[in-house]
DNA sequence: CGTTATTTAAAACGCTTGTTTAAACTGAGC
DNA sequence: GCTCAGTTTAAACAAGCGTTTTAAATAACG
C-alpha cells in the first residue's frame, strides 16, 4: 500500500474517532508507519489531510446517492420513508468500498460540523451540492405541503440527528447490548433512526 | 465582581463559540482582564473549570426542568408535544439568571457531547439523573405503546437534534436572515424544533 | 552504469498549550 | 503598625503542535 493511502487510512479512522482538532499528526503517521514529514510532502497540510480524507468518500458517495434519489422519484406514491431509505443502499455500499467504511464516514461528518468552526461544511455544500438538492427536490415531492422555511430548519434537524447518532454509534450499539442484549450493527442504527427523522420532517405544520 | 466570576462568563462565551480544546487558557483570561494563573489558582485545572460551567448552569436549570416535567404529568391527555414545550419555560429562564443564558447553555450542551471524548456526557447524566428519569416518565405517559428499546433509540436521537441543532444555531439563524430575511431568536429555534422531535418520538412503532 | 527525480528519514524550528513557581501585593484582625 | 492568609502578578516550565529543512536512501530512465 503507498505512502499516501496508508496516511489516509489511520488519518480517517483517528479523525472519526478523536476529531480534526483532537488528532496530531503524528498520531497519524504513527499508527500509518511512515514518518511524520510525509503528510505535509503529500498533502501540503493537515488542512488539505482533511479534506482529502473527506473526498475519498464523497467522489464515491455522492454520485451513487444522488442516482438513488433521482430514481426514488419515480415513485408515483412517494413517502418520506421513501426518501430518506433511499440513503441506506448507498450509504452501506461504503462497506464494501472500505471496512467499516459507513461507520467513519458519518462519523466525520459529525466531526466536520462541530470541528473547525464549520469549515467542512462549506467545503461539503459548495463542491457536492447536486446531493442537496436533489435531496430536496425528493422531500419536496413527498411532503409538497412543507415551505421552503420549514424545509430548511427540518432538513437541518434531520442532519443533526443522523450526525449526532452516527458519531456516537459506537456508544449506542454498546449500550443496547448491556441494557437489551442486542447485538446490532450500524445498519440497524440506520434502520432505526429514517422512520423518526421521517415523522420529524413530516411532522404537521405548526399554526403560528 | 470577583476573579471567579469574571473567568466563568468568558470562558463561558468562549467555550459555547470555539469549543473546550478550541479555547485556551489565555484567551479566557485576557478576554476576563484576569490574570492566566488565576484559572488554575481558583479552579485547580481547565477541566474543573469546564465542570464550574456546567454547573452553574445546571444547578439553575435542574430543578426547574424536573418540576416542569412532574408538573406536566398532571396532564389527562398529556400530548408529545406537551412534554417537550415543557423545556421551553426553564430554558428561556435562563436568560433572566444570564444575559443569552439558554443560547450559552445549550451550545454548551452540544460541545459537550462532541468535544473531549463524551465526558461531559458522564458528568451530566451521573450527577443530574432526575431530569432524565422525569423525562422518561413523561415520555411514557404521553406515548404508552413505545417500548423500551424504542424510546431509547429515539430519546438519543431526540437528544442529538436539540444538541446539534443548538450547537450550530448562531449559523442558522444567520442563514435564516440572509435567505429569508427572518431575524430569529433561540427561542424561536426552540420552537421550530419541538414539532419535529415530538414527531420522531411519536413515530408509528416499526413492523420488523 | 550514471544521472536525475522522487521519496523517506531525523532533526530542528517557532509557536502555543496547560501548569507551576516564586515573588509581590492586598486587606482584615490583633 | 505588623502579621499573615488570601490573591494577584510576571516569568518560566515542559510538552505538544504543524511545519520546514537538510541529508540520505530509493526508484526511474537514458
Amino acid at each position: 500500500m503507498s505512502t499516501k493511502n496508508k496516511i489516509l487510512d489511520a488519518a480517517e479512522s483517528l479523525f472519526a474517532d478523536k476529531g480534526f482538532n483532537g488528532t496530531s499528526l503524528r498520531e497519524i503517521t504513527s499508527q500509518a508507519e511512515v514518518n511524520l514529514a510525509a503528510v505535509n510532502y503529500h498533502f501540503g497540510s493537515k488542512k488539505e489531510l482533511i479534506k482529502a480524507v473527506m473526498s475519498r468518500y464523497m467522489n464515491e458517495l455522492s454520485p451513487r446517492l444522488e442516482s438513488a434519489l433521482v430514481d426514488v422519484c419515480n415513485n408515483d406514491e412517494l413517502t418520506l420513508v421513501d426518501v430518506f431509505s433511499a440513503f441506506i443502499e448507498p450509504l452501506l455500499s461504503l462497506n464494501d468500498f472500505k471496512d467499516n467504511g459507513t461507520s467513519n464516514f458519518l462519523q466525520l461528518l459529525g466531526r466536520g460540523y462541530t470541528d473547525s468552526q464549520g469549515f467542512l461544511r462549506w467545503f461539503l455544500t459548495t463542491q457536492y451540492p447536486g446531493v442537496i438538492d436533489n435531496f430536496v427536490l425528493a422531500v419536496q415531492k413527498a411532503y409538497p405541503e412543507l415551505g421552503a422555511e420549514e424545509m430548511f430548519w427540518r432538513l437541518h434537524f434531520t442532519m443533526g440527528t443522523v450526525v449526532f447518532t452516527m458519531s456516537s454509534s459506537d456508544a449506542l450499539i454498546d449500550i443496547a447490548k448491556s441494557d437489551f442484549e442486542r447485538d446490532l450493527q450500524i445498519s440497524d442504527v440506520i434502520r432505526n433512526v429514517i422512520p423518526y427523522v421521517a415523522a420529524g420532517v413530516g411532522a404537521p405544520m405548526p399554526v403560528l
